[in-house]
DNA sequence: TGATCACTATGATCGAGATCAAGAAGAAAC
DNA sequence: GTTTCTTCTTGATCTCGATCATAGTGATCA
């Protein structure tokens, strides 16, 4: 899919359309984000946004993975958070970006300018409640997250990173037959060091300890197997059997 | 004030009515709720909700800190959350509580029975796009407390609780007047080691560090005194000048 | 067909914070 | 006043991950 074939889309065809913010909508709220609607796309490595200024448009990844970073003045910097398709960014109410967003891989983003979507959000509940849902999710992540990055070993960190990046991509696809699991890393060493607060020393050297011990599979520096997804989620020191909240 | 004086309370004379979930409502919604909300008390110390039950009622913090925790099979935990006067619990939609949720201090909470909130908050815009910016400024929160978990030192962490506790205690206080800042710190070391993701020894040790520099002034255990807060603020790791976002 | 560049792997060493171990300081109990 | 907790402090030592250094890999380009 190239983005020549998502920039002229309507939404009714849109791949994300069910997962984003605008899933609630009903035919005729979803009319009028089409008109509003405008396509941005941006090659791997480009800042989005970045933290400090102004934000005159909020937007939905359609195909791409993006990250929001935060930096330190020495130039520490952390990854808080993951944008997968049908994830949102921005927020409505707020002027200035308190995060850099880069693309981390090519990225196509489905746009509105902020002050219009603001005021679409105040006539459309079905936004708002949608919005809201999103927002709630994402809280979860990051505590998970902070639990990650504060409590859990190198090893541990690499490994929960796997099972998440695994489960997102079972997700993906339509086959959840046994069998092991197969995809590609979406990250570069850097930003999983970045992800996880290590450095990418430590990230290569637990990537190839997992690999060594038969956890995971590693063709080139991206491609994984993974021969028994139990025993990689006895390695992330998750619950073992990894319950649904709901 | 005892908590007598507050479980007997209508919403008008609710201290933390403009900062909490009701703040939007006008006085006709405030009237609903005002019939529907009920007061529940802890002691220091008492859970409040136990991860993976069941939590039929949500609720807002009238008085006092609860935390959010989480903790892995081997007995390592990590707070994710602090919750003030006017933060919310629970979340409207689901079933079962992710987390722990602890009384740090004695805690008095204005609940509500979870399918009534969710009723109220399909028909009433104003607490849903409340809860929202409130859900956005918790994540902005996380985020934060993602960098420093990620990748401050010990020290910077400590600085940085501090300041966080600093800003919420000039906050309340009326005076914002000059002089040094003067306030009780409202954790245990044994808390700020589950919310910094250290060791209780790493934070005893950090907090004399900080003593003996004269960063902080410390009588006894708890009370402290900011001689000089631009001075903490630079120890913290965060950006000299505490930009504020909007 | 090298040359260059971005990314990754791995070895050697260091150091911040964890762990193990006493003991001190209050506060509550008797 | 002594005992008994709980909470906190401080010292000694160890370890995991950071840091410093070098080299391997593969893609792109001249």
């Amino acid at each position: 899919m190239n983005i020549a074939d998502l920039t002229d889309r309507v939404c009714a065809e849109c791949p994300i359309r069910h997962h984003a913010v605008c899933a609630r909508c009903d035919t005729d709220e979803q009319d009028v984000l089409d008109g509003m609607k405008y396509y941005r796309s941006y090659e791997s490595g480009q800042t989005v946004v970045w933290s400090g200024d102004r934000m005159d448009f909020v937007g939905t990844v359609v195909s791409g993975i993006a990250s929001l970073t935060q930096t330190m003045e020495d130039g520490r910097t952390q990854m808080v958070g993951l944008l997968l398709p049908g994830d949102f960014v921005g927020r409505p109410g707020r002027e200035i970006a308190p995060y850099d967003v880069v693309a981390t891989s090519d990225l196509v983003m489905c746009c509105f300018r902020k002050r219009p979507f603001e005021t679409m959000m105040m006539k459309t509940p079905h936004i708002a409640q949608r919005l809201l849902e999103m927002t709630l999710d994402e809280l979860d992540a990051a505590r998970e997250w902070m639990l990650l990055l504060g409590r859990k070993t190198a090893r541990e960190k690499i490994a929960s990173l796997i099972v998440i990046v695994a489960r997102r991509d079972a997700s993906l696809q339509l086959k959840a037959g046994e069998g092991p699991m197969v995809f590609d890393l979406p990250l570069t060493r850097v930003a999983m060091a970045d992800y996880l607060g290590l450095t990418l020393e430590t990230v290569s050297r637990q990537i190839s300890a997992l690999k060594k011990d038969g956890v995971i599979v590693l063709e080139g520096k991206r491609h994984v197997t993974i021969p028994d997804f139990q025993r990689l989620l006895n390695e992330s020191g998750d619950d073992a059997d990894g319950g649904i909240l709901n």
